[in-house]
DNA sequence: GCGAATGGTTGAGGATGTCAATCTTCTGGA
DNA sequence: TCCAGAAGATTGACATCCTCAACCATTCGC
């Protein structure tokens, strides 16, 4: 379907609008923690990002992190140049192709990456739920699929 | 409870966890669909921010509108002016205090505003649920709360 | 082997964000 | 009333984020 033909005021539902809402309204609520978390930690939103994305077992080229930033290569590089004077990351080249840069987390990267998903979920948003709510709610959301 | 003592993990149950990770999930697809729709018209993720919180019936003055984004005021100055310059929105004086500048959306920020929200929630992200089950979500939903 | 593609960086330029300083306008107390 | 200080908006300096085009080194395909 064209962007030019959405009209989609009489597709959606009471529930639907409803239900955007509060999904919207947590949404930003999860933003906001993982900022403040951030900024704790003196890292921007990008920074933690990058470095929670990173994987220990599986260091990953400059390229590859754009594609999952979705972002441009040469921005990699200036996020990569900071965490790596702050000594979370370090870049390694790859003896099998001398042109590709490989970034590894670490140690202490990953003290921080571990730091930083605990403190996220400290004091989690989760707890009015019970048990079985939370099963019902995670097995609702994991049905919801992007856009395209 | 202070910053310096949060040990989660042991609080963390799997349905907790699995629950945190859908709704990170959902939330980077909402962050990326809202993004892709400003892209669409032009507009950064900032100012279609702006311009979606602006009530049409009451314009905020610069410095509500600096709490509302959560960021310094004189980022809302830069912030209005591209907006302004695009003719979305304008600048009103307030003739009870002449300090004070306030953002009034234009007719065509309006425009704007709704095509955007129509946007974002057409193709939803919703369909795969039904009804009962998005009275469901959107409730459970409802009942969390931010941090602090 | 050589031209083309690939990976990373650099530089220009714009947007976002903070902080400190400034200008204008209010406001409250002597 | 007058004046010191508070409050609202802007500006300038500076760092980050982000894209695009240009560039260098390396690798790959023919």
């Amino acid at each position: 379907m064209s962007a030019d033909h959405i009209d989609p005021q009489e597709k959606l539902t009471e529930a639907m609008m409803r239900t955007w809402r509060e999904m919207y309204r947590v949404a930003d609520l999860i933003r906001q923690r993982v900022f403040d978390v951030a900024q704790r930690h003196d890292l921007s939103a990008q920074q933690a990002q990058l470095l929670l994305r990173l994987d220990p077992d599986a260091p990953a080229s400059m390229r590859q992190l754009a594609g999952i930033l979705g972002c441009d290569a040469s921005n990699v590089t200036g996020l990569t140049d900071r965490l790596e004077r702050r000594g979370l990351v370090e870049r390694r080249a790859l003896p099998s192709d001398r042109r590709v840069k490989q970034v590894a987390v670490t140690e202490e990267g990953m003290a921080l990456a571990q730091r930083f998903r605990a403190e996220v979920s400290a004091e989690s948003l989760l707890l009015p739920l019970t048990e079985s709510e939370l099963e019902t709610l995670s097995s609702l959301l994991a049905r919801l699929e992007g856009w395209s």
